[in-house]
RNA sequence: GCGCCUGUAGCUCAGUUGGAUAGAGCAACGGACUUCUAAUCCGUGUGUCGGGAGUUCGAGUCCCCCCAGGCGCACCA
């Protein structure tokens, strides 16, 4: 267990013994007291933590709440690690700690090596991440981008929490805007043969479309003018997806991400699963007919409005394929979990999955959904309208290769899914020196580079047994190795909360006080014993912050 | 019209599930390299927390009503 979480552990239990002591003398029920919490107060100086344990409870105990901690101060048994207990503004307990109890992260970064913050409250329960999933029909754009950072970063995270972890990506080559895809790459075919056609209105209008006819007539000739137009657009549909498939596997490796599944949606038509939960539906008694279409009640299990399954030209809806891909995910493959990552405008479609888990008796609390707000592309000073079908879009591999897959992963983990997200391109382009991923990896170089100029005089980290590491006792020292102890609960927060942000955030912190160390505690040079320590205190820091990198999949270089 | 998300410093955003005097980065200004990388550090200030009412010891945070922006409300995905 972490030192952090012993010491936590150790207030918590003072607190309830002062609790229960208190109830003791006053002749209070101690069950029906609550549990204490320990925050960290916003102002340091206060403490390293604090409660506010004497003022939920004051009423109960007929109390005002500064003369209830008073009493639990009186009450606090001795404990390892706590120095000093104070009371202040309307009933806090503020706690100190020993700051001895700080240098065992030392110990534990040398100890664990990588696995450093590895916690084990998944408890190997299996988690399926599901995200992008962009239609094969073109490249992919800025909200992809954006939900490819986010979802593999959170699915790190919580392999490193201790769930095991499946990254997928589900690709829709079936359906409604295969057609319309069949038949904008038919028109641009028979374009380039100088017929006279045009690109349904609800088509794919961009130049990748023409691109890849080009290329296709290059390699294979005329041979698809004679078909008739069904056979025709089946040749060139088939051929095209597969290409833009492997290019969208090419830019997500560009950009990091590695799948652990590919699935298609055809696959549930050729394995009669689509057919199959459709009939399930229906045998349950949750299906209607109305307008010559087969619909789920969604309604029955709280959903704001029934949903079409089946059309009336008798053709399956994309919803009944999710039912079905969804069901295949927690029956035939046993999740426990299912994290799917969707883009905002998806979520009307939220309460109507999670209504298709109730029906099929699938407990709709396992499948997350978390809804990603929309990127915005600025250029220019100017908001630009993009569209797919238009064509007009800067795409994920645009953004990769102008501004670096290192700070578009770090940037598009810099905010909470549920806010907008303005990306400046001009800015991430031009002034890409001032991005807060170069901060976060100069810090590592800079230690790298200590330990470099270190071993050309001859001196290596030293092992700890050792080191002195009460020499380690200035501020910036204390500071830095408070917050390499705090990894492992920042972990978990954002394991539990999937907030993949709180790493970044964690990556930036780690780099300023290293920054602050660096420019007030020379290592090199010093007196023997504080270097040593100094030594291993930036190596420390060294691996955490690569650490925190590779979860965000952002390279540590050893040199800038 | 209905539902979801958002509104916090000039800009971009945090705010530990209701706690103490609301924070950080960028931008602006002033300092710091004969010494381990100045892509750095140190200092300076700015807030009707969109507005209004309410809940209580205590509200940026919770309830209600408005205002503004984004996204939905298809036999599209």
């Amino acid at each position: 267990m972490y030192s952090i979480f012993k010491i936590q552990d150790d207030i918590k239990q003072g607190i309830t013994q002062s609790y229960k002591k208190i109830a003791a003398d006053n002749g209070i029920d101690p069950s029906l007291i609550p549990e204490a919490e320990l925050e960290v107060p916003k102002d340091r100086s206060f403490g390293d933590y604090a409660t506010n344990a004497a003022m939920t409870s004051a009423k109960l105990f007929g109390k005002k709440p500064r003369e209830m901690a008073g009493l639990m101060k009186e009450n606090f048994p001795h404990t390892e690690y706590v120095s000093s207990i104070e009371i202040a503004g309307p009933g806090f307990i503020n706690f100190k700690l020993d700051r001895a109890g700080l240098y065992n992260v030392l110990n534990e970064i040398d100890g664990m090596g990588d696995n450093f913050g590895s916690l084990d409250i998944g408890k190997g329960r299996r988690v399926q991440i599901e995200f992008v999933s962009a239609n094969p029909t073109g490249p992919m754009h800025l909200g992809n981008a954006r939900g490819g950072a986010l979802g593999d970063v959170l699915a790190s995270i919580l392999q490193k929490a201790g769930y095991y972890v499946e990254r997928e990506f589900y690709i829709n080559d079936a359906g409604n805007q295969i057609e319309k895809f069949g038949a904008s790459l038919e028109a641009r075919y028979l374009e380039l043969f100088g017929q006279d056609t045009e690109v349904p209105e609800e088509g794919y209008h961009g130049e990748d479309v023409v691109e890849l006819m080009k290329e296709y007539i290059e390699k294979y000739g005329d041979v698809c003018l004679k078909m008739d137009s069904e056979e025709r657009q089946k040749k060139l549909r088939e051929w095209a997806l597969e290409k833009n498939i492997d290019r969208m596997k090419d830019d997500l490796e560009a950009y990091g991400i590695h799948y652990d599944v590919w699935f298609r949606e055809s696959s549930m038509y050729e394995s009669g699963e689509i057919r199959d939960v459709i009939n399930e539906l229906k045998d349950k008694g949750h299906t209607y007919e109305s307008d010559g279409a087969i619909w789920f009640k969604a309604t029955d299990f709280g959903a704001d409005k029934d949903d079409v399954l089946v059309r009336a030209n008798g053709l399956t809806t994309y919803f009944a394929s999710d039912i079905a891909y969804h069901k295949n995910k927690f029956i035939k493959r046993g999740f426990d979990t299912v994290i799917d990552i969707w883009g905002a405008d998806h979520a009307g479609h939220v309460g109507r999955m999670k209504a298709a888990m109730a029906a099929l008796g699938i407990d709709p609390d396992r499948l997350v959904v978390i809804l990603m707000q929309l990127v915005r592309l600025k250029m220019g000073g100017e908001f630009a309208r993009m569209s797919k079908r238009k064509g007009n879009m800067v795409t994920l591999r645009d953004l990769v290769d102008a501004v670096g897959r290192d700070a578009v992963r770090f940037l598009f983990n810099m905010r909470s899914a549920d806010s907008q997200f303005e990306f400046d391109m001009d800015l991430a382009i031009k002034e890409s020196n001032e991005n807060p991923v170069f901060y976060v990896q100069y810090a590592h170089a800079r230690i790298c580079s200590i330990l470099r100029n270190a071993s050309s005089i001859g001196t290596e980290v030293p092992a700890l047994a050792d080191v002195d590491m009460t020499r380690l006792n200035k501020d910036a020292e204390y500071q830095l190795m408070e917050k390499l102890s705090s990894y492992p609960e920042e972990i978990g927060q954002a394991a539990l909360r999937l907030e993949p942000y709180r790493i970044t955030h964690y990556a930036s912190d780690l780099a300023s006080l290293f920054h602050s160390f660096y420019t007030e505690c020379r290592v090199i040079g010093e007196e023997e014993e504080v270097m040593k320590a100094r030594l291993v205190l930036a190596d420390s820091t060294r691996k955490v912050l690569a650490n925190a990198l590779s979860l965000l999949g952002v390279n540590a270089p050893e040199k800038m």
